[in-house]
DNA sequence: TTTGAATAGTTGCACAAACAACTATATGTC
DNA sequence: GACATATAGTTGTTTGTGCAACTATTCAAA
């Protein structure tokens, strides 16, 4: 049975990730107006690296659903930033492990507050089981494509 | 009353729009795939010139949610493909007037059957109730935000 | 009718993504 | 140990985005 649930004319936004690009724009502008001077790629980077740190390039690539170019500019990008380090894997030469500078440390929190308000002014008025729903739809669409 | 409805842990894939990124990788493999030599973001400005060509290059702007230079270069792009093409309008000569091309026409069933089938992947086993708050959810956020 | 503001579009710059081609290192097999 | 293969990371190219600054045209008010 198809699961031809979409009209021509609804395929649009789910495509171009209308909500999502909006989304990824508010927290952009409220990071720079927070003076917090990062892109909303090098915070997803910083996201993974303060839950774990020490960890390559390659698992970042995992983490943040990006390929290993992409990963080896926003990694060049913060460390000139003086926000990260890459320090020579001991085991395997091959491997670069990230670290964060102190400075980045302190970003965390002011970053994860601001993060939290925008998805607080995004979700104003869903009610939270429709939230669910839609992370829960969201997820196997990525599942199912992965 | 604060809607505080993500955790931590889960804030992360919303911002970053894990799925509609999948389904846009997704589609651009198939449009690869299929010989169909065109980006997302180009199929998106054309998607809006098939409902309706003649429009001006700021009537695009408001149609895809992007801004002025990324329309100008878009267009740049289209029309070096001979996909597209401006007609300065006689009634303002600030305004261009975009118009398709024959080749251009040629185009939209081959690629729209191509982004229907990549929907349906995309949502293969989520119900349709589901896909509807879902879609609803999204619309909200959009609403929301801009 | 002139002047100032608004609008349409372009250009330059920094950042990012996708792909292909590349280097260096590690690993597994003969 | 030597060689093929896999893995980690880098570089170049094209395309797209967001912002600021710019030109050209239109419009409205004095």
């Amino acid at each position: 049975m198809s699961n031809n649930q979409f009209k021509k004319g609804e395929l649009y936004s789910f495509i171009t990730g209308k909500a999502s690009t909006a989304i990824a724009r508010r927290l952009q502008k409220k990071f720079n107006m927070a003076g917090l001077n990062i892109t909303i790629e090098q915070w997803s980077v910083l996201y993974h690296l303060w839950k774990r740190e020490g960890i390559s390039q390659q698992e970042l690539c995992n983490a943040t659903f990006r390929d290993k170019p992409s990963i080896t500019r926003l990694v060049d990008n913060l460390e000139k930033l003086n926000l990260v380090k890459r320090v020579p894997s001991e085991h395997d030469r091959r491997i670069n492990l990230i670290y964060l500078t102190r400075q980045a440390q302190k970003l965390q929190e002011d970053t994860m507050t601001v993060a939290e308000e925008t998805l607080n002014e995004a979700l104003e008025t869903v009610p939270a089981d429709k939230v669910d729903i839609c992370k829960e739809v969201l997820q196997i669409v990525y599942d199912n494509l992965k």
